[in-house]
DNA sequence: CAGTATCCTTAATGATACTG
DNA sequence: CAGTATCATTAAGGATACTG
């Protein structure tokens, strides 16, 4: 991984060695690129959940996806579950060490969103307006 | 947008005010979520591109996905796409000065990557291991 | 070279019903 | 409550052929 410098805007160039696999930024993007795992990551860095207070707080979800989306995240070490057999049953998820130091990737990515969203915003109604009815969407 | 701590691991607590509108993070993970957009934006980040270059640099990547691809990237402001009018054409990308600045951003998740990786692919042995034939991954 | 246009396959998500 | 199972729907991506 190597970080340069170029011209006007400061810039960090990213490449990944000679090996063109990514250096394993796809198997984040696919963890936190899917529709669910961001949200539910935030809502657990407010602390310990259950499996309805998840599901009440990540609006829209089903209960089919955060299901799949809270496996996934236990399996990546993410989050951990825990059980306590008691009836009826509860279920406890909480983000794991690894799972805290994610929620810091995530904020810097608000960030970036909260700073950037007006001009993207800017720049694709300009980019309908030139060319209407293009596919783009 | 606000920022806590608790316990144990230093947290950034993420939150999007009351609204559950995920503070725009959603347009960003949709584009930089995607199968393509990050590789193509760190080809950039190394300068101007056609669209040949672009394909060979992105090794695996259709010319449909491509088109779709850096046009999105258009209209979302973050490449610019000139033409100029030889024969045969010659078209040239180029990351905007908020390209560049997504860069930044990339690099944040390749380096969390890069630290993480191992760590994520022993839990999911384990937890694969612990859970065979579960219908995840 | 730099694309479009079509068609096809697969992956992701959603809706609904049911269970320990 | 916390799921699983099933079916339906959509969106993403890929393959191929063609064009200014």
């Amino acid at each position: 991984m190597s970080v340069g410098h170029t011209g006007v805007t400061t810039e960090a160039v990213v490449t990944c060695g000679d090996e063109h696999e990514d250096c394993g930024i796809r198997e984040v993007l696919d963890r936190i690129g899917d529709k669910w795992s961001v949200l539910v990551v935030v809502e657990l860095a407010q602390g310990v959940r259950r499996f309805r207070q998840l599901q009440r707080a990540v609006p829209g979800i089903s209960q089919r996806m955060l299901t799949l989306t809270v496996r996934r995240l236990e399996r990546d070490g993410l989050i951990s579950r825990t059980v306590h057999p008691t009836v009826p049953p509860q279920v406890e998820y909480e983000l794991t060490t690894m799972g805290h130091s994610l929620t810091h990737l995530v904020k810097a990515l608000a960030d970036w969103s909260a700073d950037h969203r007006d001009a993207i915003a800017r720049a694709r109604q300009e980019w309908d307006a030139v060319h209407p009815d293009s596919g783009i969407r």
